[in-house]
Formats: C-alpha cells, structure tokens, sequence
DNA sequence: CGGTCAGTTGAACCTGATCAAGTCAGGTGG
DNA sequence: CCACCTGACTTGATCAGGTTCAACTGACCG
C-alpha cells in the first residue's frame, strides 16, 4: 500500500461531477477540499480494505477498477459488485464501524481517502453534501434491488445480457465508447457477481458472438447489436 | 389508506430502541420527537408506496409486517426484503425522489411517516441522529450483500435454513420466541425472496420436518433443532 | 521454451423448474 | 348449517438449464 500526502483538490479534479455534489457556492467548495485526506494507490490483486478491519473511511475511486465480495464462513465468496472511475466505497464499514466486505483491485487504482467522522461533520454544514451521501448510499441500495432480481429471478442468458448492458452504459457515462470496451474482470468474477460459474459465462458468451450480438476477443467486447442485448434481458413476451 | 393525527411520541415509545439512536440528551429527546408528522395504518394488501411514486418520507414499522418488492419491465418480479417492527423502510426513494419498489402490508400495520426533508434538517443538528440514519442505510446495504450471498451461491436447503434463522433471530430480538413463529408470508412470496419456487419451498421444508429439524402447521414454525439449521447454511466440509 | 493461468468446449449429471393432480382451511351464500 | 368456492399448500412425474468434471487451447511471463 502506497499512502501519497500530495494535495489534491476536489474543486480541480475532473471527476468532480461523478463523487461530489453539484451546484456548490465558492465556498462551500473549498470546504470540501478538506475532505480527502490523502490519495492511496492500490495495484491489481491488492485489497483497499478487507472484512473486519476497522472502518474509517469512505473512498472515491480516481483510477482504476476494483471488485466488492463477501463471504460466507464455509470458504464460499460472492462479488458484490465491480466499481470503476468516479465511485464511492466502504459504505458497508458505516453500522459497525467495521467491514464486512473485501474491496480489491482489479488493475492499478488509485483512491481519494475520505475519513468518515470529517464527512459527517462536513456534511452538517453544507447541506449538499449532506443530501449527496444520502443519494449515494440509497443509489447503492437500489442497484443492489436491481442485483437481486438479477440473482433471484433471470437465467444465465439474461444476467449476462444485463451485465454487459450495465458495464458499457457505466464506461460511456465516463466518456468510453458506447459499444467497445476491455473487461477488466475475469470470467470467474463475472460467474461469482451472476451466480453462474465461469464455464456458464464462457460458453454464454460464446452463445452471443455466434448470434453475432457481440465481438469477443480476449478480454475485449465489442457490442454489435445493443438491441438484441435488450431484447435478451426484456424478453418482449413476457 | 388512513391516515391519523393523533400525536406520538417517540420519546415514551416501546420501540425507540429499534428505531431511534441510543444516549440522546433529554432535549434532544425532544426535538426527535418533531420527526413523526402522522401515522398512518395499512392493511393487508395494501401498499404503503410504489414504485414510481414521488418520494417523501421514510417509514418507521410500528406493528405489522410487510414486503418490498421490485419488478422488472416485463412481469417478473422480486421480493427484496421482509420488514417487521421498528425497521426503517424507503431509503430507495432517496437517490432519484421516487421510489422504485413497492411496499405491501402481508398482515395490517401500522406505520409513523418521517418527512425526509425534517429528517435531514434534524441530523444535521442531532449528531447522534445523522449518525444513526447512516447507520441504517449502511445496515441495508450489508443486508443485501448477504442476500446476494444467498440468492448467488446457496443451494435450496441453505437459502431456507437461512431465511429461517434470519427470521426467527430478528423476531426473538423483539421479544418472541427464539423457536416458535408464526410466518406471515406465503411460500410464494418466500420464494420470490430466495429466488425459488413455491413447489421448491414447500418440498424443502417438508424435508426439515422429516428430518425433524422443525415441526411445521400451516403458517406455525417450530425451530426443533437450530444447530441442524446452522450445520445446513454453513456446511462444516467446506 | 516451459510453466502457469485464463478461457473454451464437450459430456454426463443433478438440482430445481415446470406441469399436473389433489388436499386442506377458511370464507361465503343459499 | 352445510355446500361450495377459492386460495394456499403439498406431492408426484418429467424436464431442462446450469453445474461439474475433464480435456484442450492460447496468451503471457520469467
């Protein structure tokens, strides 16, 4: 683990609009550049924070990607979810002060770290801050609901198909391509996030390129025909 | 829906404990108790909020018990959760001023509404109050995670054995049994949450009472054996 | 160049879904 | 009060989607 003490200001960086409040006043901005303490680079395989270590801090993600899992006490473990570029971690260390997920790299990251006791005090005073945890944590909330109907109700074809819709609809908010982009997951994790194991992933993937809905090389996704994605998560009979 | 007038005070309420946060000052008592504008009762059947209505307020089960549930654009629908007295619900109304799930009573209730807006007003004065709202949103996030768990890498007889040790602990923390409850669910909304079939719950739980790991009558359950319960979620060999 | 890890593909198997028939409890109306 | 109806539940038989086990390919790296 790599801790830097460079300054960094919220107010300056380009990811602003994605982890922070819009439509501060001038002051109020400045405010909240006290709120990240310091940057922390995190390589790939290496955890941020890991189930039971103590909870301080919420982190903002500069760069790079990384996988959220839990795990039962038999060795079973589930993704819970994969977060990119302009997103916010840690939110399960809150009710415990302890927590109860591992968050790993998936390639080379970097984090803003956001003590948590410094977020909530600042959060009193600037009132859009205080709403925007709120959003934040009740985005989390519902995309979990959206996680397990995935989980709960969809068979293989389906959770794929919405997993790829999901994964490039996030990258082009982010200015990527809206049809190409690098998996930055392997096969296994994509299993272990779907409740499907990695063949299942495989060969449905093989499935999609040989219906020529998308182009698959490697790690690399090309969506061909988003529509036929859509039609595979909302099959139109019902 | 009706909706009552008559005052409450959260400060000389039984259930405090549940959903209010521990150590207030006696003023800070007080002005808590500004938070519950009404009450209001639902019965059997009916929805408190669905999805697409104008968020307002947060929940405060009083009596009663109820489901959330999400759906698709097609049919299919998922039960996202089952709430009971002294838990908190609509936290997914917070991100888009909407809500996108519905919440239906399964057995009449009774509900104190928390104008959101007051409730933000108020934590940021309260400490203690900002910190538990994030306590509870947090505490709904982790519980996903373990139904993600569930619904992504359980088989059958585990998602029961723990849906009924889930339940039966939460019960037995509002002072009921910690082996006999009545289910207020049908098997079908059972298996919606842990994403089976009605068939599939009904067969696995006749296979516990011929294991004589729980007598069950109709909707009564008998917990006979928790450790049997125990050894099925978390299988000793791995 | 060999070793390792990720991924693909095939074949057999199994868990849980589906379809179907029948039971049971509770409520309603004659 | 009883016959009937309905919704919830149970149980059986069959089916299928996805898992498991296994073999193989290909990319990457020391």
């Amino acid at each position: 683990m790599k801790v830097q003490n460079i300054k960094v200001a919220c107010s300056s960086c380009t990811l602003r609009e994605l982890c922070m409040p819009a439509g501060l006043e001038p002051d109020e901005l400045k405010r909240i550049d006290e709120l990240v303490s310091t940057r922390r680079t995190v390589r790939r395989r290496e955890t941020l924070f890991r189930n039971g270590e103590r909870f301080t801090s919420l982190y903002a993600i500069r760069s790079g990607f990384f996988k959220t899992r839990v795990a039962s006490e038999d060795g079973r473990d589930q993704v819970t979810g994969f977060q990119m570029a302009g997103e916010i971690i840690g939110l399960d260390g809150i009710v415990n002060d302890q927590h109860t997920c591992d968050a790993v790299a998936i390639e080379d990251a970097e984090v803003c770290v956001m003590p948590f006791q410094r977020l909530e005090a600042l959060s009193r005073e600037v009132t859009a801050l205080q709403r925007h945890v709120h959003q934040i944590m009740s985005r989390e909330i519902v995309r979990e609901h959206g996680v397990m109907l995935l989980l709960g109700s969809m068979r293989a074809e389906e959770r794929l198909a919405a997993f790829l819709l999901n994964l490039v609809q996030r990258l082009h908010a982010r200015g990527f391509s809206r049809s190409e982009f690098i998996l930055r997951m392997t096969r296994e994790e994509i299993g272990s996030y779907l409740g499907l194991t990695l063949e299942t992933v495989s060969r449905t993937l093989s499935k999609f390129m040989s219906d020529g809905i998308v182009e698959i090389d490697q790690r690399k996704v090309r969506i061909v025909d988003p529509d036929g994605l859509r039609r595979i998560v909302n099959p139109p009979g019902g």
